[in-house]
DNA sequence: CGTATGCTCAAACGATCGTTTGAATGACAA
DNA sequence: TTGTCATTCAAACGATCGTTTGAGCATACG
């Protein structure tokens, strides 16, 4: 173990700035190592492969995040009466302030590419991981507006995601104005992307 | 010239396939040459560089692409009066019938995988040769939207971008059911989405 | 016929890729 | 001190990348 900050945890934060930056495949071993100031072995060496840094890049934040995910859908769940607003919340706040971390907001970029990038090796990675999440807020979604027709919801849900991936990977986050703090631009952020998402999935 | 497809032809069909697939970094010439059938010195000798041959893929679809939704615009705009379901529509069936054609859907994959892909060479090319398309429907938008500051504004209008270049990439495009016509279910597709895009851009 | 011209082809170029190797290093236990 | 073990390091591995080269081939024109 080493002092200061390990030479795993400088490789994965390295790895995260240039993966957001230009993609899993546009950075290579030396570029990353070079960056992250350590040995161009020490990827093998740590992680195995640079595929397996990949999938540690993502393990790292997503663990946490779907963990505050499900813990806020069970908080909003055993209250008496569920709304729309409350569950979308539970959803989007963790990923928003997420993005607020350092590193974070870089983060959400790695993923929309993830996204975009049909790669099936990792959709399947993150369907046999991070699966079981999705499944309980679409269920939820399913109760909450049982007007809607199965396939309706599913085209709903797809399209409020791609929305929601697009605007937080920092495609088109507005900037912050000087004179509103940083916790009260993403409260605004928050609400702003919730009535959104209410909108699109509940319209008539 | 060639009797049957041309050389150059054969190769933009080929890396539309495969650029879709695998994205641009993730596809060789060697492969690209060998699925197009031809010589793997083809593509420098055609297009000049691998780049220039990326460029030219974007260019085949969004010339036409543009300039239909201008046309689209256009027509819509004369009509004494205008909605938004109307300027939305402009925009939005002229690529539904894009990703109709074959390989065309293919090409929104391609597009939507750029817009991931935060190549700052490659934004410059799309600003520069189709962002007066975006300005003069965010116009319109403006114009019938006038309850809408303007931040407010932008940020729907990328928001609603996010869920139809997710929805149109390919991502979570829902199956056409066996007993409807592929006519009939691209008009169920956009109307789905102009609906969504209404919901989202109007909301109160 | 001779010869341009447009195109295709196999082969090679230098560069860079992910990965492996084996020695050097340093901290700690016996 | 000596030996052990985890880590770091420079160097090299074979593979593959985009690109270039120069010969070969066809068609068209004088």
């Amino acid at each position: 173990m080493n002092a200061s900050v390990s030479t795993k945890d400088r490789i994965l934060g390295a790895a995260e700035v240039l993966f957001a930056q230009r993609g899993f495949e546009g950075v290579s071993l030396r570029q990353l190592t070079s960056a992250a100031g350590v040995n161009l072995a020490a990827v093998n060496y740590h992680f195995g492969s640079k595929d397996r840094l990949v999938e540690q890049v993502f393990r790292r934040r997503l663990d946490a995040l779907n963990a505050q995910r499900l813990a806020a859908l069970a908080t909003v769940r055993d209250k008496p009466e569920t709304s729309l607003e409350n569950v979308l919340a539970a959803y989007i706040r963790p990923a928003l302030e997420l993005s607020h971390d350092e590193g974070g907001a870089l983060f959400m970029r790695v993923l929309a590419r993830a996204f975009a990038e049909h790669d099936d090796r990792l959709r399947q990675f993150l369907s046999e991981n991070y699966g079981h999440v999705m499944r309980q807020f679409t269920a939820e979604f399913a109760r909450l507006l049982p007007q809607l027709g199965k396939s309706e919801l599913y085209w709903r849900i797809d399209l409020v995601t791609g929305a929601l991936t697009h605007a937080m990977s920092g495609f088109g986050m507005i900037q912050r104005p000087k004179d509103v703090s940083e916790d009260a631009h993403r409260e605004q952020t928050t609400q702003h992307l919730i009535r959104f998402a209410v909108a699109g999935l509940s319209h008539p």
